[in-house]
DNA sequence: ATTGCTGCAAACCTTTTGCAAGAAT
DNA sequence: ATTCTTGCAAAAGGTTTGCAGCAAT
């Protein structure tokens, strides 16, 4: 099975040259990143993670997530109001999230390859292409 | 299909018929995002109207904000970090957001039309003009 | 006279930080 | 042995809320 994600053993070997050591906490955050479907909060992963590692806390699972995302491994979004939301730098793609009922359809970069271009060109803007979210409204909530 | 920012008169009587009150605070709210060239956060909104209004409450500006976000005349961005930024909803544009220096260039919404229209065709998804940030890097930054 | 709006203070939520003890290398 | 990392607790930053009095209509 091909994924674009880092595998979870590419990503250890990444903590630790760049100095870093692996800890039960980030072998923990690492698989639930990889295997979640959707994105999440920094409180829902400290929760999942408290199943196995029951002292765990807050500040350790924002401290790992600040170094995943030095990696270059992690990325997070805030969608809406809330709290941020955290996911592997998967395949490249950007988040329409929708205002009404906070749902994120993930969709490919293709649909932002047009944008990226023109702001490179016109406005020498350099896209995160791993760090996108659109607002707007999901076609459920149109209907209603 | 870009609308002109209404005028302060115009939000005035748009407050009155929703029912709203026009108090100083919201004069000089609306006032201040009128003439801003720059987005503001609640606080520096706060700051500005205290020279004005000496007792004037944080909690104040932001249930005017939110007021005025629902009459859909001011909207919000989350920017990096930090606190959210507001402005009125002039003319429909974009932000790209730095995500080193923090500078967001304002840029006109034809940038987003190709994106809003495969959004809407594919995922049936219906982009919000009114609420786009894109992050990336500047070009400042980038020669840094 | 209504009833929306205000300032104040306190609460709330998310995230960051200082520190001494513990664990990965 | 070194030095990263942890849990805890506290602080910080941004935003929301309860309330009694004030003010716009």
């Amino acid at each position: 099975m091909s994924s674009a994600s880092p595998s979870s053993d590419l990503i250890l070997a990444m903590i630790r040259e760049s100095g870093g050591r692996v800890t039960p906490t980030k072998r923990a955050l690492i698989d639930l990143l990889s295997s979640a479907r959707v994105h999440l909060t920094a409180d829902e992963l400290t929760s999942s993670i408290e199943r196995d590692l029951p002292d765990v806390s807050p500040s350790t699972i924002y401290r790992n997530l600040e170094e995943l995302e030095d990696l270059g491994v992690v990325v997070h979004t805030h969608l809406g109001r809330g709290a941020a939301v955290y996911h592997l730098t998967g395949p490249v793609h950007g988040h329409l999230a929708c205002s009404s009922c906070g749902v994120t359809i993930e969709v490919p970069s293709t649909l932002f390859e047009n944008l990226a271009r023109t702001a490179a060109r016109d406005f020498s803007f350099e896209v995160d292409r791993h760090h996108l979210a659109i607002s707007g409204r999901c076609s459920d909530c149109q209907s209603r």
